[in-house]
DNA sequence: TTGTAAGCGTTATCAG
DNA sequence: CTGATAACGCTTACAA
């Protein structure tokens, strides 16, 4: 920039004017910088600007996992909303567990991030605090414990309970819960709307029924296993969410078992029978988040902070026939998994 | 950080000193440091850091879709190794077309990343000729154009020519190609794939086979319906990526073909039947690019270019019978749309 | 309309 | 071992 400036012959200062159209530069003067600009091809610093003004452009995005599909649409609609705001976007997974949650979430506050929008793993946010009057920070899918701050989720326990519910309407009396740990918010307010809705019916609350495996197929199965081996085995399964739906379709093949699940996922509307689901709008759920992110940061940080609640739809496929009706689920698919090799690429 | 030199009777040098481990300060400073630190909380600011050293700790990822399963994981990938680097990444969004790569890589680029790992949209990527020497430029599952970096890409031609050849191999003479335009360099590698599949078996290169459709669902549903209309229509079809694979499988409800795709994508295993796939492996492709770009940060930048391309394998499932024992596909899903709403949240 | 000076938070340099 | 000073590139406040 000084070298530009010493070229036209003007101040660092009227370089500066010109990058940012300060309508304060006489045109003449405006067309010697804009050349020498461009003989030297000058690219701003973004970073010192940033720097000066001590807070950058930059939405931080937190989930367990990017690779999911489920926070991959989130993180998709944070980056619409923040490109619309010429703002980048920096993601960070978390993993399951919670136990990196802090460390890797700390280090991306450190970058003096814009804002910060994030779906939680660990079971107490409180170490968010000190960094609460500072920039934005909005919880997405699941909701902040220990601290309070703007928050956006869906309808967990409503969508849990119709679909409980609906499996109750096609005559099912014995209806098993399977999802991932409960430490993840979500999972327990699945199993509230789950349990309400067998309240609702005058069913038994049955903890036999309540499976909460871990998310690998070999868990799903020993889950589904452990279930068949009940005395009064369920006729019916409610999976609490997407993930753990995918670990279990290929436990359930060939299997005779009515279910819904909690989450829409690619392909579930093509599997044989077609998924019942509990439809949500994760994309919905990120942008939402990241216009809250930017308000803030337009407007006071400190105003009370909003929890909003989207609604979630039913949606009725083909997986949920009645107790006498049931069918083999998956019938054609093989499950070996994953299939067979035969042919590989050469390797050099 | 003033304050706490002052409060510690030291100078900010030291400060520094002893939140950068410096071995040459005296426990005694040190402690008395370490507790005015505490007191006043401090947190160290990275984008001052940033700035003083002139490159971010960043890798940049751009992709055509970050909400795309496959570019979901090439960025869980990078983000891997970043974070194993204490490097974070941003993402950003390309959009299919091409038209936004220049002005998204750009504004990227301005912020003074550390490394930029990207699959190009566009047709030329001659514009980034002038960032090549000011940091490791990364390709990932399509070489750039007009420009020569760092490409790490997978066994198209190869993957392709073994699906089809795997259904010439079923006795199949007639084979459609399906997939996205012909811009995407990927779809071009696979399409020469076909072709040489077709003529090492001695088969007409008949271009009506070759169906350039769009990615909706709509579109391959009328991309199959041009092919059914031929004279001589094929009996099965090869698949040039997953995203049009997905758009596929909702048009071929009820239809008899023979189908093998390229990409694996969730749940193609549990599809009825479960789809004959070339798989890729995005997860290592982010994870390699991610860890050329570092190696680059640390050791020369301009040594030559490396050109690595991935072996593929063929997965085969249950979709690719012989022409004579053809099965009707996806028989029991309903093709309703995706489900019929049967509750929702209410609203507030 | 243009320029000057100061400062954002950190670290390298070099002197003490 | 510790400290003063300058510098990174840019912009704001103020002066000319």
């Amino acid at each position: 920039m000084r070298d530009v400036a010493l070229r036209a012959g003007v101040s660092v200062k009227t370089v500066s004017r010109v990058f940012n159209d300060d309508p304060h530069v006489l045109p003449e003067t405006r067309d010697r910088v804009s050349d020498a600009l461009a003989q030297l091809n000058y690219t701003p610093n973004m970073l010192a600007r940033t720097f000066r003004d001590g807070r950058s452009p930059v939405i931080g995005v937190a989930v367990p996992s990017i690779s999911d599909p489920f926070f991959a649409s989130i993180v998709g609609g944070v980056e619409q909303v923040a490109s619309r705001h010429d703002m980048s976007v920096v993601v960070t997974s978390l993993g399951g567990e919670g136990a990196h949650e802090e460390g890797r979430v700390e280090s991306l506050l450190k970058r003096q991030l814009g804002a910060l929008v994030m779906a939680p793993t660990a079971d107490d946010q409180g170490y968010l605090a000190r960094w609460a009057g500072k920039l934005p920070l909005v919880f997405v899918d699941r909701p902040p414990r220990g601290l309070d701050a703007d928050c956006f989720v869906e309808d967990d326990e409503g969508g849990a309970r119709a679909a409980t519910a609906h499996l109750v309407g096609r005559g099912h009396r014995r209806i098993a819960f399977i999802g991932n740990s409960t430490s993840a918010s979500t999972t327990a307010s699945r199993l509230v709307g789950y349990r309400a809705a067998l309240a609702e019916a005058g069913l038994p609350a049955d903890e036999e029924l309540v499976q909460l495996s871990s998310l690998t197929s070999g868990g799903a199965l020993r889950a589904v296993q452990r279930l068949e081996a009940l005395e009064a085995a369920p006729t019916a399964l409610f999976s609490s969410d997407a993930e753990t739906t995918m670990a279990l379709v290929p436990a359930l093949v060939g299997r005779r078992l009515a279910i819904t699940a909690f989450g829409d996922f690619p392909m579930a509307a093509m599997l044989s029978p077609a998924l019942t689901v509990v439809d949500q709008d994760p994309a919905s759920l990120g942008r939402l988040a990241a216009e809250r992110a930017v308000a803030r940061l337009d407007g006071p940080l400190e105003s009370p902070a909003q929890h909003v609640t989207l609604p979630v739809r039913l949606l009725e496929r083909s997986s949920c026939r009645s107790p006498q009706d049931l069918v083999e689920l998956f019938p054609w698919t093989v499950p070996d998994g994953g299939g067979r090799v035969v042919w590989e690429s050469p390797r050099p």
